[in-house]
DNA sequence: AAAAAAAACAAAACCGGTTTTGTAAACGAC
DNA sequence: GTCGTTTACAAAACCGGTTTTGTTTTTTTT
């Protein structure tokens, strides 16, 4: 156990042995041209005086450093996103169980990203990024894929089709939340949607059109209005304005979690009951949508197995694999609780009632 | 902007220059053998050619990476905490300030994080580790002192003074707690721990009792219970169980927002409001707390400015500073909100108060 | 049994820098 | 004007590995 003070070097190592540098590091390597004996005897002294190659030195030589990065965007779905957490825990997992180390930094855009790529590859720090929260005509795309430079995106870009993606069919899921809705009897259903900047937001719209579209609902009864940031305040003030409308939707699919807490705000403070008055509909799975009162039906995300399949694919990509071939994309799951339900009355029975208790 | 294919070596640089790759290196080292006609010449064209040395090259003869790492213990707070995001983020900042990175591990318990500290110091990927969520006895603090690493922590250990810490007056923070609620007119004050393993359970605890007696209040009437975990059922649960004693106290002082959380649930279960039949103190600062029903009064953290100190600390005892003389401590602020306010009863009216209300 | 091929290991070059040691020219002192 | 210092740069060693090329020795082929 006595950790060696300066390290056990190559050098050393093949010295106490009686061999060369080039076969012991042959050896360790798995080269072939090392007889099976001396291989043998090779591994169980390594192993035996605790020899571990100096990455520093082998990275020199091979050109990579068995690291990985991901620049993480302030701002927007702000750091402060427990999505984001689970992730890079899951990153992490997968990585070190193969070798690997993340390195993190931070920038204050995309476009702040790109120049903190531009000095990891050019100072070899990592061998690849991960990326995440992609927009929908994303910089730090362009740049990685005209750098060159092995990357996987969590959530893809509009610029298609011949890079690793890994994202969650976001579609799919608003045509379910909005399904559910309508046949809960849900006939005016709103949505609030994120920045349409972001390439999710985009999709989540696409998805709470086509879900609108396919339960044979007016658009004139399907409002979509923007949140400018994707925080509680917004979803409260775009709630309290739709609630506000002649026709107040009785169902409202919120684009993100943070979105739905604000809006139930809006609904208590015009004296209305979520989930009878008013459903509503979040989506990441947020742990704090549990102790909401009520509890919030949401779609899970579980940032952490999102985590280490990214990680996996970027190790794949930078051992060779061509990326054009690692696109996967995975159903959300609803996580139903009590925030949605059949509506305790009409659109018009609930302007009325907004109207009294707004008035009152 | 033409980015250089397989990037300029030193030696192709210093051959379009007409120099020697030593004086190069020395000149760009800041090195003073060099004619400071030389050196200009040399920096301009650095500067316009673009040419950066290979930090693999450099930190294998040098003995440094320019990168630190940090290990985050998944669990008890869990990841899902905000103030490590903020913390991240400013270490991030600070150390890209000064051309460092930072390296993010995670591990199921202190002791993995041990190991891999041992592993990530063999592999050299790091000069130093930054520690956060300190234990009161915390074998990293214990193996990187033995090792020889350098390293700051956020939060100190029970072992005390040889080495550099940054750290909050928790003990003082919940002086000011109990002052402000003794003041408010409350007699009966409990204080719901956290598992005292956790470093600042124990000031914060110790700061309760210190308040308490500065106020007069028989320890009787102070009850402290301790939350299992750190999360909102415990805070629900311990609440309820000390809402439901005989003395049930008029104000709840609380380890962690989280808990407070939780706090709320249980007394609006009993059918009792925040901030007048029960007052709540919070610690942490979570963005959260300001939409919670009442707004939460707790402790701000800032943690992006803490990140950012820490990481300055650490990169000054990597360049060889002594740690001992690295110790700051730093006063928490109060974010006085709406959870705190003089009792509306006195204790045994609120006995009666929630023995009805329970009932009903 | 001689020539060709394969096996097993060693020597040397290399990765891209930094640092130590060397050396020619310019400077200063006596 | 000779000798000792500086000054300014270059050559070479080194960091700790990997990889290419070389060299024996053994085995196979004919």
């Amino acid at each position: 156990m006595a950790p060696k003070k300066g390290k056990l070097t190559l050098k050393e190592f093949s010295e106490t042995l009686g061999l060369s540098k080039s076969t012991v590091s042959r050896a360790l390597g798995g080269y072939s041209d090392v007889s099976p004996k001396t291989r043998a005897k090779i591994e169980a002294a390594a192993q035996d005086l605790g020899y571990v190659p100096d990455p520093l030195a082998r990275g020199l030589k091979r050109g990579r450093v068995e690291s990985v990065g991901i620049v993480i965007v302030r701002g927007t779905p702000a750091l402060y996103d427990p999505f984001l957490s689970e992730f890079l825990d899951g990153v992490s997992r997968s990585l070190n169980a193969r070798g690997r180390d993340l390195l993190v930094s931070t920038a204050g855009s995309t476009q702040e990203a790109v120049e903190v790529y531009r000095r990891l590859i050019e100072a070899r720090k990592v061998d690849g990024f991960i990326l995440s929260r992609t927009e929908t005509h994303d910089p730090r795309i362009k740049f990685l894929r005209s750098a060159a430079v092995p990357f996987v995106s969590h959530g893809r870009s509009d610029s298609a089709d011949d890079y690793a993606w890994f994202d969650i069919d976001n579609e799919a899921a608003f045509v379910e939340a909005v399904s559910l809705a309508a046949q809960q009897g849900h006939r005016n259903i709103a949505h609030i949607a994120a920045p349409p900047h972001m390439n999710f937001a985009r999709l989540r719209l696409k998805g709470f059109l086509r879900g609108i579209a396919a339960s044979g609902i007016a658009s004139k009864d399907a409002p979509v209005h923007t949140a400018p940031n994707l925080d509680i305040e917004s979803g409260e003030e775009i709630a309290r304005r739709l609630l506000l409308l002649p026709d107040p939707p009785t169902a409202i699919v919120c684009a993100v979690d943070l979105l739905a807490i604000g809006a139930y705000t809006a609904v208590k403070s015009l004296g209305l009951t979520v989930g009878r008055d008013v459903s509503i509909f979040g989506y990441d799975g947020l742990p704090f949508g549990a102790y909401l009162e009520p509890q919030l039906t949401t779609f899970d995300q579980s940032g952490g197995d999102h985590g280490a399949q990214v990680a996996d694919m970027l190790l794949d990509v930078i051992e060779g694999k061509d990326p054009a071939t690692l696109q996967v994309i995975r159903q959300a799951k609803l996580l139903k609780r009590a925030s949605d339900g059949p509506p305790a009355q009409s659109t018009e029975e609930l302007a009325r009632k907004i109207a009294c208790g707004d008035a009152a």
